[in-house]
DNA sequence: CGCAATTCTTACGAATTGTAACAGGGCGCC
DNA sequence: GGCGCCCTGTTACAATTCGTAAGAATTGCG
């Protein structure tokens, strides 16, 4: 699995080079270019998963660019532009664009745009699996089965999991009761709060928790629970 | 090919109006909800083809609903809120949102980004062969045959099909018994829902399903089921 | 009309989940 | 520390949901 390849394409070398470092920092392998001309030579060779395009660009028209890149290659692109009209945006838009951002921009956000993008590609593909790891175990949400240490999966049923996917969510954090059962069953009927105890009881033995120390799902008395454990989602 | 739907959650009922407005003139079909509980509630009937969300609710955390709609439903889900910090976001992307758009907003803006979340979707959908892989079967829907790893091939009824269809379009995610039933058989009469198991029973019998631990189509309890398997189009 | 294939309905057993009851333990108060 | 009250954990049981077998109804075809 190599990383997703980012393009870039802006006559301003220190957008570049902000973009390239970012970029790369956030895991992508990058290619910038300045001129149009060579960044559509390019695409003869490498197929990018996105395209970064500044609208505002020496030798072309960057719309009708868009539009060859969009819908005729069916590229993904992202327009970065200092035009920041709403006019605008909507023509960019319109023409097959996948998203718009304005300078000036925060590096951060256009990471996290890249990745939403990558996100809609991957889904129709081998989707990654949400699957989270913590202290030797797995959790498959997928199919609904925690993994050992060693590979024993054991199931878990789908009340289950609503549970765990709450704590893996915000671990090291302090739950309290009232926002379990907001997250989960839908806390309107007030019905006997119990189950959620009944609930956190069974994940536990599927943790094999010692009921006297418990190491990953904490109580703090009057309260609520607590998830320890060093959480990492794939 | 009917017109796509749009769900609204937002607790202002300025900014429903305005937008089921201008989604309604942009030719797309809409729901709005006020309460993310009653928008959830729907959510078991009908699968929207983009969701818009507010995030400040005063019924639940806005994000950890957009997470759960965007990576446990799959749901196509475009942010709207008041909070412009990128902070704000780039978390709200990070957790799975496909695009975020601050208040005060454009209605025109809004309906160009809707429309490219829908570009998206339509790109994967191109595939319009009538045969399907998965995990070493190969389903032939033009001749109603189920081929083998080894070739040998298993005729499937109507019924069936209809069933598997369902469950290849859309892999690993979360298919209610209301979807079902509406995408079959025409959510007409309230005949007793039964039939959906059975259906799903013997399709289950033709994959070879081990009862006690299926790994293809796996039943959530209380929900609907869900297809797992890596499906390929021809 | 008869036959066969398909589909639905019915019925009953199995699995999951909520509810209730009881046991244990923390925390304040004396 | 000891006593009670309240919070929590666990177990048992009941309600709901689901799986599948078998018979009834429907459809399609000759």
């Amino acid at each position: 699995m190599t990383a997703p390849l980012v393009t870039i394409l802006d006559d301003e070398p220190e957008i570049r080079l902000i973009l390239t470092e970012a970029l790369a920092e956030a895991g992508f392998r990058t290619q910038s270019f300045s001129r149009a001309r060579e960044f559509e030579a390019s695409l003869k060779r490498v197929t990018p998963d996105v395209c970064l395009v500044d609208l505002s660009l020496p030798d072309t028209d960057g719309l009708a660019l868009v539009h060859r890149l969009a819908l005729e290659q069916g590229a993904t692109v992202i327009i970065i532009s200092g035009r920041a009209q709403v006019q605008d945006r909507v023509t960019g838009l319109e023409l097959g664009a996948d998203d718009y951002i304005t300078k000036p921009f925060d590096p951060a956000e256009v990471v996290a745009r890249i990745r939403a993008r990558l996100r809609d590609g991957m889904r129709s593909e081998v989707q990654s699996g949400d699957t989270a790891s913590f202290n030797g175990w797995t959790a498959h949400f997928d199919r609904y089965a925690l993994e050992d240490e060693s590979g024993l999966e054991t199931p878990f049923s789908h009340a289950e999991g609503e549970v765990l996917r709450l704590f893996l969510e915000s671990p090291k954090r302090l739950i309290s009761r009232a926002q379990m059962q907001e997250a989960l069953g839908g806390g309107a009927g007030e019905s006997f709060d119990r189950a959620m105890d009944v609930r956190i009881s069974r994940l536990r033995t599927k943790l094999r928790e010692d009921p006297k120390n418990p190491r990953l799902i904490k109580t703090i008395y009057g309260a609520g629970y607590i998830f320890l454990g060093d959480v990492q989602w794939r």
